[in-house]
DNA sequence: TCAATAGTGTCTGTTAGACATTATGGA
DNA sequence: TCCATAATGTCTAACAGACACTATTGA
């Protein structure tokens, strides 16, 4: 299919919009957001932001972003937000489009960044503030379908491990033999032959994150809530 | 809280976007679209649209192009998708923002435009068709917690229409006895004292659309598929 | 041996989904 | 009277949520 030559005109002019970075990990059982920290002069947190050059490749300049920034793309990552509406934000830009993603927990920051804690979200410009709002509440909503703990997650993991990131993403409790239910219902986890010893107690099997081929119809990760 | 100066500077600067007008509603039992038919010159169908001019007011530019084209702003309307990424799109805005939208089954559509079946959305320009499927995946998704297909409907309807509704909506035929349990456990209809006679059968009773006032923790629809 | 954690089996109240039945009109 | 639709009651299999129990390690 050809594209009119109009379309190509303006293809690739200035947009007058900023690509936002919302990344998200964990640290020391907190989930974490990275930011450029309040500094003395500006005297606010910032999420890491860059004009958008080319609207002809809107997902690829913000993988190139997340790339530039974290070293590769982030196997978790999307639009979440398209916000303006006159909001405060450092750049000029009237439109902002916000982009969530998730690295491994132990992912180290890049220079000028850092892992905050979610209570530094208040901190951020408004536009920004609320572009974090609406990412980690995409985040929560979509985490029963799509494999967003497990990239916080090494490849392998013990289910305990893995419930414990649900529940920091979540915010939640969850109930222990439910979530195990859940996940075998889903389909999604197969165990290796791999066993973990952390301290104390039995020592845990070792799990992958393993899709079915068959694209049939996915259940969900039901959560259920703990009392 | 004070906006920086420099904010303001280029707030109300164009932004190479446009506003795309998603608007859905039913005839004769069919879910349909707003669109511009296909014309002789361009001889694609194409969704109302206008280009963004102050980003200061996203949303109260959404809001005027659809009071413009309907007279009123729809009672459930919400920004779906932001696209570019060089897709065709009737404008040449390399970005456009999609609004989703319902009004209600019988609204006449206003000049130049027409109620279009959703088979016709395969002849949108690839951007449009792209939003517009994401803005129905995005409808039947929340239809759960937002009162969706209620503003397709009068203010007073029976519960067969609404059932009727959900399942045009959601291309699903619903269970009977289910969703009617759904509905009392969401407790968001509460009867009126009318009925509804239309053919042969026992009349309906009229309902009206009542959310709780305390806004404890609702429960969305769960809706059951028929076998 | 005790403490701590992993993992599993069982019970129970709830409910989705199916079916049947009654209610109430028009033809 | 028959038929069509509304509305409700009942049954059953499935399962969320809770609890208890066993298994396996380190201290």
């Amino acid at each position: 299919m050809r594209r009119p030559r109009r379309a190509d005109a303006r293809a690739n002019a200035p947009t007058g919009a900023s690509l936002d970075f919302l990344c998200f990990s964990a640290r020391d059982g907190r989930l974490t957001l990275l930011a450029h920290p309040a500094t003395g002069r500006s005297g606010r947190a910032e999420l890491p932001w860059r004009a958008l050059t080319s609207a002809r490749t809107v997902t690829g300049e913000a993988r190139r972003l997340a790339a530039d920034l974290m070293g590769s793309v982030p196997l978790w990552m999307t639009h979440v937000a398209t916000l303006g509406d006159g909001t405060v934000h450092p750049s000029d830009a009237p439109l902002s489009l916000i982009y969530a993603a998730v690295v491994a927990a132990g992912t180290p920051p890049p220079a000028g960044l850092a892992w905050a804690n979610l209570s530094a979200l208040a901190a951020l410009p408004a536009r920004q503030r609320q572009g974090a709002d609406l990412g980690l509440t995409a985040l929560r909503e979509r985490m029963d379908r799509e494999p967003i703990a497990f990239r916080l997650l090494d490849e392998e993991f013990t289910l305990s491990a893995l419930q414990a990131m649900y529940e920091l993403l979540l915010g939640q409790r969850l109930h222990k033999a439910s979530f195990r239910r859940a996940l075998q219902a889903a389909g999604i986890v197969s165990p290796t032959d791999s066993w973990r010893s952390e301290g104390r107690g039995r020592p845990a099997q070792l799990y992958r994150y393993a899709p079915p081929r068959r694209r049939s119809r996915r259940r969900p990760v039901r959560f259920d809530l703990l009392g």
